[in-house]
DNA sequence: GTTAGCACTCAATTAATGCGAGTGCTAATC
DNA sequence: GATTAGCACTCGCATTAATTGAGTGCTAAC
């Protein structure tokens, strides 16, 4: 579809956009050594590519930069992966050669050096838990009316939660409780303790107790929510480190986002596996029309267990982030390998 | 010190500018209904209260602003605390009203409705443990080699950590370990546990397994770090709804600090019972010079648990974000009470 | 097909100008 | 003696005008 040379000029325009975020001229590139044409020649495949929408003008007298289609066609076609530099490897090894003893940390610290390299943000999410199942349960009395029951997953991953118990339930009867449900539970996967809960313990428990109903609401209340991911976030004010980001306002709509959990979810909406480049308004969030999104999914035995992200201008480096993310994330899911065991 | 005049005219100026953002001339000093004064004799006062550094002049054909002194002045002898609206008390009521089932949860979404009240930045710090009591302690082996520890408090509070296993020990030992532990720590406050596991535990530890030390060791580790309280901020980009924000610069060494745990636990260094002011320069972080910073302590029996901060510009509604914290942690004490029962 | 040449465009920079809010001082007034 | 009207003065800010220069599109020559 394009000519060697037109793509040429294209991976170049992009290239010294990304650099410098100044509009590129026809002079700059004729004067780069891999593109060897006059400026008049560049000048006029610059107007074809333009028509083809893969460059724009800011204003008549100023030099092309590249349209939302245009970064497209680099990503797909054009992008060269360098890999990632020695310096950059030497810091994730340090990392994962850290011992980290709580499941948060490990990716809140992924989020922190990933954020570090790149000098974007980043938006870890995970680890999520539907492929994980119950090892533990635990209820812990706090006073007459209230307790904390604990969950405990074969990852390591904890999970608590206040309740109340109901009335007329003593000491006794919540060891029997407990016990029956870490007999039953134990070993099931999370996203079917639910329907265990109702099918197999339901009766057995009214063996025990009276007012069962009222602790499997409590015990229903406490797993559902657990489903959803967390999110770590990291350099969110790298942004304002970007030209194109000196005006408050547009900062401030993208860092109002990041900070409504929601808004941040829907960004991740069905990212799919490995990685992704979402550029500009191909983002279903409108906050972050000018930026870009790039995602890697972790996984474990072929489950994904999260996503990485990073968000930076439109004009960000894709190939030193694509690379990067391609080796943490793969990194990150031979740690997590590791941590299961 | 100051005359009745000149104390009504610095209020006037301080009222205004914290309205308008903007230099406050003589002329709508005069204006107003409560100085009935000619600009002449109020620009001799100005004059005045610039010598003795209250106001300070931005340039020399313009109007007034506070300087620090004057802020300092203003809130030490003319504010006036109008309470807090009825529209404000209706949200507090409703949040605390609320059923919440975690700690976090609590101070996380205080923390939101402080800054949605205010438009400013809230940080709210807590809740600390060093008065709880360790009520029930848990190991839950995940495999061979390692284990989750889990720390429930009075409060309600739970802690975890995923630790190594010293080789050799199994799963009966770990048993007569957690037993021993519940046996000798429930109801041990916090900042005991450390002394009596060394001196109560470590003997007796010994006769029931081998390798003590390293368990000794791992527990204390998962001890430690659990003193520092949590940190919960809303609102940071409120700040950018400022003017004198504008820059985003400015901005970006702000929210950078507030990204950074340790700096901002130096804002809170020695923060006095109460309500507390600082303005400006009398903050001891270098970010937020040009900001003000209010905090107050919520406390239970005496005992201070954690504190609420709100940070705006020096140009901050004092008053009424005085009386919103007094209001709230005041709340924020009974809910507390009420939560430990 | 490629390129040199040239007229043209237009944002960004700089300089000049006028405006206006506000001051400080002085002299008149209460 | 305190207060105020009057007035010259200052200085930031907004507007306009002039200048610059990077870059284009087109045409004609190579």
């Amino acid at each position: 579809m394009l000519s060697e040379r037109q793509r040429m000029i294209l991976s170049a325009i992009v290239d010294d956009y990304i650099r410098s975020a100044e509009p590129v001229g026809s002079r700059s590139i004729s004067k780069r050594g891999d593109v060897s044409f006059s400026p008049a020649t560049i000048r006029n495949e610059m107007a074809d590519l333009e028509e083809l929408g893969l460059l724009e003008q800011p204003h008549t007298s100023a030099g092309r930069i590249p349209s939302i289609k245009g970064y497209r066609y680099y990503v797909d076609h054009l992008i060269r992966l360098g890999g990632i530099g020695e310096q950059d490897m030497m810091k994730i090894r340090a990392f994962f050669a850290e011992k980290m003893n709580l499941w948060e940390e490990v990716v809140g610290h992924a989020a922190t050096i990933l954020s570090q390299l790149t000098n974007y943000t980043s938006i870890v999410l995970g680890p999520e838990m539907f492929n994980t199942t119950l090892k533990h349960f635990q209820l812990v009395p706090i006073n007459e009316s209230s307790a904390v029951a604990i969950i405990v997953t074969n990852t390591g991953h904890v999970e608590h939660r206040t309740v109340s118990i109901p009335e007329g339930i003593g000491m006794d009867d919540i060891q029997k409780i407990v016990n029956l449900l870490n007999d039953k539970l134990s070993g099931v996967p999370f996203i079917k303790v639910k329907s265990v809960l109702h099918s197999e313990i339901g009766e057995e428990l009214g063996r025990f107790v009276d007012r069962c109903e009222q602790i499997l609401d409590m015990l229903e209340k406490t797993l559902a929510d657990d489903a959803e991911p967390k999110v770590f976030l990291s350099g969110a004010t790298n942004i304002m480190t970007q030209p194109e980001f000196k005006d408050v306002d547009k900062v401030k709509s993208i860092l109002d986002m990041l900070e409504e959990t929601p808004k941040l979810m829907q960004l991740f909406q069905a990212v799919p596996e490995g990685i992704q480049v979402r550029i500009g308004t191909e983002n279903p969030v409108e906050a972050i029309n000018q930026c870009s999104l790039i995602t890697a999914t972790y996984s474990y035995e072929g489950q994904s267990l999260g996503t990485i992200g990073i968000l930076g201008p439109t004009r960000m480096d894709y190939g030193k982030v694509i690379s990067l993310l391609d080796y943490l994330s793969k990194d990150m899911a031979l740690f997590m390998a590791r941590w299961y065991k």
